[in-house]
DNA sequence: AATACAACCTGTCTTTTTGCAGAAATTTTT
DNA sequence: AAAAATTTCTGCAAAAAGACAGGTTGTATT
């Protein structure tokens, strides 16, 4: 099911489970869909750039995003893949700006929350509030695990690494059984920290081993258990 | 100022100015005091370890605490450092355990607030909310520009990077201007993800280059930008 | 002061990773 | 369908990082 249209959705009538604003009362749940704002993002375009102020918060309804940030090099890092029912941003400070870059990876539907109206929100929906912090609060630890991994290990671990999880993030397909998201080896290298020919050369040897299949730009995960064996020297606490 | 005795401290009267539970209404002050405990750690006792069940949150009204989070090789990783207001730890689910241990730099007194408890302050004071789900949102940022770097900074950065995050998250010691925390070279490496041995030739040259001075187990910072300068080509968002 | 113990420093060797360059493959454009 | 452009793959040399070992310094204890 790809995004089809740019006909707004309510907020009663979303599909999306995952989203934490169902998590507001009847009546404010009606308030948060008269002040949201929904746009079809299509894919390749940013959603916010490094920079530009930060006015609210976004909602994936439904797509996939890549939150990067470059350096001075022009180097690129992605920090985190996000997918439906999930956060970009957070709720900002006046005058402050995001450190980061957003871009969709397909067409993908995204709300967006003002400050304001999320600040109402918060005053007068504990659970909301509740389901929200907690949100973050697991995203920190993922965080903290993550860098923790990345720092001990080596380069084909990281890829490994990045390959699950990219398959937890997004899943799998249905139809092939492949990984639902479709990388270039150097989306995947800002992920695992490397570069793009590291990343060629470990999936081949990968795909060589039968622990992966490459079929044209979609990879298949045929020995999960195996790539993880390979990487339990650390404990994967978040795949 | 180091913490003395064991002696309570009520919530009102703490000096701690950092400390979110002070964003509670008057009476749930009152009774977020009645509700929790407080404990003086001896340096180097562990506040939680992995495994241990989620039963609520420490607040550190003083002192310094390394997280840390080891893998299967015995290999360790501090995955951060907090101090004075800070929080360790997050409320838990029902039958959920630490992925990480949790150990005092120094003598410190810490207070724990159980998950019922939290869950009550929670539901009735907003603001005290919001603040906590802003402290995890910081938190996480902080937590992704640091992946960003570690992902690519070269052993020199890294470790300088960890000397400058040192400083920022515990200060400088008004007396001597050395760094406000003792860390063995190997707890640096652990932080910047390396070795003992590579901590130790990056200090020493930094010391022959003028921009560090080691004083006994104490680091001086001597030129703060110089370092950062070293490190521009990464945009410095949280130091 | 002598001893023991831990932390720290430094040289050497080995392994891993990077960066470059060109070939091969794939996709897009004409 | 051919040409052009982009992406991916691979070999090689250079650089970075890691592991090991021996020596030094510092601290605590007797």
């Amino acid at each position: 099911m790809t995004v089809q249209n740019n006909e707004i959705i309510a907020c009663d009538e979303c599909k999306n489970g995952g989203c934490m604003i169902k998590f507001c009362h009847v009546d404010w749940l009606a308030f948060a869909n008269e002040k949201k704002t929904q746009k079809l993002f299509r894919k390749g375009q940013h959603v916010f750039l490094e920079g530009n102020p930060v006015f609210g918060v976004f909602f994936i309804q439904q797509g996939k995003v890549k939150v990067t940030a470059s350096n001075f090099n022009g180097k690129k890092q992605i920090v985190r893949l996000a997918g439906d029912g999930h956060i970009l941003g957070h709720r900002g400070y006046t005058g402050e700006t995001y450190p980061i870059d957003a871009f969709t990876l397909e067409d993908s539907c995204i709300c967006f929350f003002d400050n304001q109206t999320l600040y109402d929100l918060f005053m007068e929906n504990p659970m909301f509030s509740f389901e929200m912090m907690m949100f973050y609060s697991k995203e920190l630890r993922k965080s903290e695990q993550r860098n923790k991994f990345f720092a001990q290990m080596t380069v084909e671990e990281k890829i490994i690494f990045t390959l699950l999880y990219m398959e937890s993030t997004f899943g799998i397909n249905a139809l092939d059984k492949a990984i639902n998201v479709t990388l270039s080896r150097q989306e995947i290298a800002e992920i695992a920290g490397t570069n793009a020919e590291q990343v060629s050369r470990t999936i081949t040897s990968l795909n060589e081993k039968g622990f992966i299949r490459l079929v044209g730009k979609k990879i298949l995960i045929m020995d999960a258990e195996g790539l993880k064996k390979k990487i339990t020297r650390y404990r994967i606490g978040l795949l």
